[in-house]
DNA sequence: TAGTGGTCTAGACCACCTG
DNA sequence: AGGTGGTCTAGACCACTAA
């Protein structure tokens, strides 16, 4: 038997999908579904709210709920570079994990000063004995920390930069796009120059907005594929498990 | 003023994220909670909801609620065709929007058979008068249905198939990989055969896992890059304002 | 002024888990 | 048996919106 929030929840999701409340329309007041359905405000609201955050309506106080479409343009999408590889350590060959002076491109993207330095880790993920890509990443150097564990090659990036600078990256802007291969990145994926790459590349912001990490993945185009799907499905799973 | 069930869900958080609670942790329960902040069961519970919505703590019946380390690795995206476009409708360019017998593999995708037919809609999409990506779409054909508006070129894929078949499509699977451009493609995009695009292949499906459409955009590696960020960062500030 | 959503109370009963 | 989270009640007061 399922709670009676979630079969107000049920019912008004089924009188919007089957077309008899219409995107703007004012759903029932509280009030109302109170009544209609024998119950408590806070039980009505319940139900309400899992419709609200899954984004089927909206309230607005003092005027009423009222349906919204929900988006399909929204994508949710799971992308961790230790995923290319096929199960673990076997997949990752650790080329270099060392302290350096930036270059000037990496300097700016990390937001430091001539003095900084940093640390960079270059790595080569295979699936299954295939090479599929060849991994960059840049940390501002934390003099004092300690710099690199044993697993340090296997963990992802959001947690690297977590053990050695701040303790939670808040935000991780991810690029993809397209892009030929160039000399040096052909060498490494044992490729000619010119043939297509997926790049993926990612920037991890503490809670200050300050830049903590900066990498690219570039990913040979017929070993890897990112997959997506629409946000709004996860949710319907998620809070209304449709 | 900011309401209690909110007070309370931020000193949860600042305990987390200050260390003071360690993921695997278990929180004070609900009637430490109440007692402590002088409240009632209900906003304790406000207030717990959505740090658990946000992903950092999961409550489990008849043990507590325990700390868990949000995640970075989901990712939040945005795509639209229509977006690439420089404003609305000066962007695109309809080649083809006909009905036609499907080629075997466009069948398979859809999930069709031998009689079926599809609509097929070829565009071209410009960023500012610049070429950059090359789209074809297809949906299964029904009878009587009224088949192509005006705005068809204009609006996005979700709502397009929404108007001609299902009401809503349900799920939207969205695969983006690297590819270079094979003879027919390039002509299209005026290119040379071999350069680097970037795919995005969208299927859509209906309620009943029923395949309700499908299409790629080519787009050119040059003019085209899609965005994300971490879901973690979405949710902070839609369900805490952080 | 009457209706709406937003917050909150002080209880209740239940199913679940652990000792 | 005692503690936990999950559901629910029957009210209350507030801020907001509209007529």
């Amino acid at each position: 038997m399922q709670p009676l929030y979630y079969c107000i929840a049920e019912d008004m999701i089924k009188r919007i999908k089957g077309g008899e409340l219409k995107p703007g329309d004012m759903l029932p007041s509280e009030s109302q579904l109170c009544t209609e359905y024998s119950t408590s405000k806070m039980t009505v609201r319940q139900g309400l709210g899992l419709l609200a955050r899954a984004g089927y309506l909206r309230s607005v106080p003092g005027k009423g709920s009222f349906v919204e479409h929900p988006r399909y343009d929204m994508l949710a999408m799971h992308f961790d570079e230790m995923d290319i590889v096929g199960g673990y350590p076997q997949g990752v060959k650790l080329l270099q994990a060392t302290i350096v002076d930036p270059k000037p491109q990496v300097q700016d993207m990390l937001g430091l000063t001539e003095n900084d330095k940093v640390i960079v880790l270059k790595r080569l993920l295979y699936t299954e004995k295939q090479l599929a890509a060849y991994d960059i990443k840049y940390m501002p150097y934390i003099k004092g920390k300690p710099l690199i564990e044993k697993e340090i090659q296997y963990i992802p990036f959001a947690k690297m930069v977590a053990k050695h600078g701040e303790l939670f990256s808040v935000k991780n802007e991810v690029t993809i796009y397209a892009a030929a291969a160039d000399q040096g990145v052909a060498a490494m994926l044992e490729t000619s120059p010119g043939s297509p790459l997926l790049v993926i590349e990612q920037k991890l912001l503490s809670a200050e907005q300050k830049p903590i990490g900066w990498g690219k993945t570039y990913c040979l185009s017929d070993c890897m594929q990112l997959h997506a799907v629409s946000a709004q499905f996860i949710q319907d799973k998620k809070l209304l498990n449709l």
